[in-house]
DNA sequence: ATCAATTCTTGCAATCATTATAAAATTAGA
DNA sequence: TCTAATTTTATAATGATTGCAAGAATTGAT
């Protein structure tokens, strides 16, 4: 179930996405930049590298790849969407003063879920909001 | 710290917002119905009892109850905000079939937070996904 | 109670992220 | 190389949220 990222490429093909141009540099993007890009982030730093890149494409890209497993979405802001690779459990931080977004290990098995048997549950997810370091 | 809601108007002036007609409606709205309501939601069902209501007092008054530390708002939707009246710490279920959204008890104090030394945390919140029991 | 000043509500226009759609480009297999 | 399927692109459409200005209600001082 763990995916290696060494080579994009073989990750998407592991998952059965066809390893287009657009989707290897996605993928590679979302690898370097661990730090929870929105769709508009990603839009504009791969421009440089693909002159003919159009947003309907990194959105097409972002839901086939969380559809596939490789990335999560997160909700934590209430307009924009961000997301994030797939590597171990881990809960988020937003600073409500920069922004800026921060992961933080967390035990999310350790959560009582007494209250929900008979539920199904496919993903946990822990965000904290606060002020961070840098502002405080 | 803890609110009463046992009465909409003193509650509303218990944390300095002024107790308008449409503050004490909407505030009781959210008091009866914990259903974390959408913006939406909340407009059609008050306006039988308001006529002349506008969603822009909606999201004002949403707005200000959140500044007030009335309600939180809930981003599990990534589309829609929800609004949820402030009780105990729970967490949230989102059903991916039918889109419910159900609380569960959680013991928030209980999470991890070694890594966030430096940060001060002032909203904590525990999101799942999944199937219900009744789309199961 | 009256009047002026402030605050609240309303309606509509503007914004902005996201989705839908159809045409053009690319790729895979024969 | 040729054809069919898939992917990308550009543009239009949607839908939630915000901004703004005018009207309504409320407060406090006289």
């Amino acid at each position: 179930m763990k995916i290696s990222f060494d080579d994009p490429s073989t990750a998407l093909i592991s998952r059965k996405v066809r390893p287009s141009y657009q989707r290897i540099k996605v993928l590679e993007y979302l690898i370097k930049n661990q730090c929870h890009p929105t769709v508009d982030q990603i839009f504009q730093d791969l421009q440089g590298e693909i002159p003919t890149l159009s947003k309907s494409t990194i959105y097409n890209t972002l839901k086939l790849f969380a559809a596939a497993g490789l990335i999560r979405v997160i909700t934590i802001e209430e307009n924009e969407t961000r997301y994030d690779i797939l590597t171990e459990d881990h809960g988020h931080f937003k600073c409500e003063k920069c922004g800026a977004i921060y992961n933080f290990a967390v035990d999310v098995d350790a959560l009582a879920t007494g209250d929900l048997t008979g539920f199904k549950v496919m993903e946990k997810n822990v965000y904290f909001k606060g002020i961070c370091p840098k502002c405080l």
